[in-house]
DNA sequence: CTAAATCTGCTACTTAGGGCATAGTTTAAA
DNA sequence: TTTAAACTATGCCCTAAGTAGCAGATTTAG
């Protein structure tokens, strides 16, 4: 990638930022930069892991890209992962597995680097100390969908909504970020529900002066009660 | 740990068969035994990663041992993997994540190397190209558990359980291995559902010929029913 | 700026799954 | 070998969750 001094600045600045690329001396970041792409996916850029993903693979500058999978008899998804800034996506392309038939779609505009696996690989058997740093950040990656299928194995919809909204929710605002701006539809498929389960149990939270929404905002009103209720069900 | 020749063959030989430390070299192998200890469970062993594993890492010789997370209310389990031979746990700790309250306990009677976490951190420094099948044997995890997560949420309990049937089936003999012996309970936990839903289900299989069962056994008559079952899901 | 597409809120209906109880059976322990 | 504990097989009932459909609001695209 050829670049202007001051858009290479702030790439090196990006990746400086990220953990994956701490502890990675200059020289790395340059090679990094030579062989990946600055490209940008427009919202609702789709992306099914089988073709285009199997042969790079992405660094996450701004925007959200979310790993779901979809079932065609049902026409329900399930959202795996919300990718953001600082996120790598397909590990397990990397590694040559087979496809999960996954797919990736940015739910913004999203910016990334791509860098085909190839240059990929040999860029990594020159920097082991980024395989270490991918161990970590595939281990929290694991940690996620492994809390994530325990919700959903043991707690009820209400509850593992409950969760969503505290997760998200920003502690001095009481507002939900980013997962705002996301349709029901979204939401739902991120605690492996419908759509219409989803609305009802936030009719109820709404009635219940939990919460409050409008124009796609939703804003915690007594955050203390949601966290009683997740913490009752962890017990 | 001190031994004899021909223990030392035998555990030699079980280490370069595990893909975890294929490619190092013996003088590796070595100085991983001597950090060990061969240490056995006796069938229902138990223990919390919050203490034991903790402190310590394990890679498992024989036996089976299943991890797992518990509701106290529900008094309901949820087995997250089922671990054999050539498996390690746990990995999480290794890297100083925090206890995911996650259990672990033998099934059967297992044997086990166990090393201290510092004295295994200090070997892998010792030896990178473990941290790299370490990756990869963290990505074949991840993919496991990633496609229950799928499973439980998009397919119903009957689906799941004939999932679980092909998958643990002997292509030849069409007998259940691996989760035999294993009760309704242990079954149940696997597929996130009851013992008496399990059970409800395991009788309509039997009533159509599918199955038939008796003394903690299983047996397939019609493997292509429960196939065509599965993907006629995956579609 | 308008038309089309998508999203939201709500209703009514159906059902799989889980709770609970009980009786019979097998396994393990004393 | 006997007894206790654990496991299996079933019933009934109830509820959470999914399905379907629709009208009105909102967003997007042409």
């Amino acid at each position: 990638m050829n670049l202007g001094l001051e858009k290479y600045r702030y790439f090196i600045e990006q990746l400086r930022d990220a953990e994956l690329f701490r502890d990675l001396p200059l020289e790395a970041l340059n090679e990094f930069l030579e062989i990946a792409e600055c490209t940008s996916w427009a919202k609702k850029t789709c992306v099914l892991d089988t073709h285009y993903s199997y042969y790079k693979c992405y660094f996450i500058i701004s925007g959200k890209v979310k790993t779901y999978c979809y079932d065609l008899q049902k026409d329900r998804q399930l959202t795996l992962y919300l990718l953001k800034k600082n996120d790598l996506f397909d590990v397990f392309s990397l590694y040559g597995h087979t496809p999960c038939n996954l797919y990736y779609e940015s739910l913004t505009a999203t910016e990334m680097f791509a860098v085909s696996l190839e240059s990929m690989q040999k860029w990594m058997k020159n920097y082991p100390k980024f395989e270490k740093m991918l161990l970590r950040y595939v281990l929290s990656k694991m940690k996620k969908i492994q809390e994530a299928h325990i919700d959903l194995a043991l707690n009820d919809t209400s509850t593992r909504l409950a969760r969503l909204l505290v997760k998200n929710m920003n502690r001095e605002s009481f507002e939900i970020e980013l997962i705002n701006e996301l349709s029901h539809l979204e939401l739902a498929a991120m605690i492996g529900t419908t759509r219409a389960v989803l609305n009802r149990h936030l009719q109820e939270f709404k009635q219940q002066g939990i919460i409050e929404t409008g124009k796609r905002q939703i804003r915690v009103l007594n955050p203390s009660w949601l966290e009683s209720k997740i913490s009752a069900a962890d017990k």
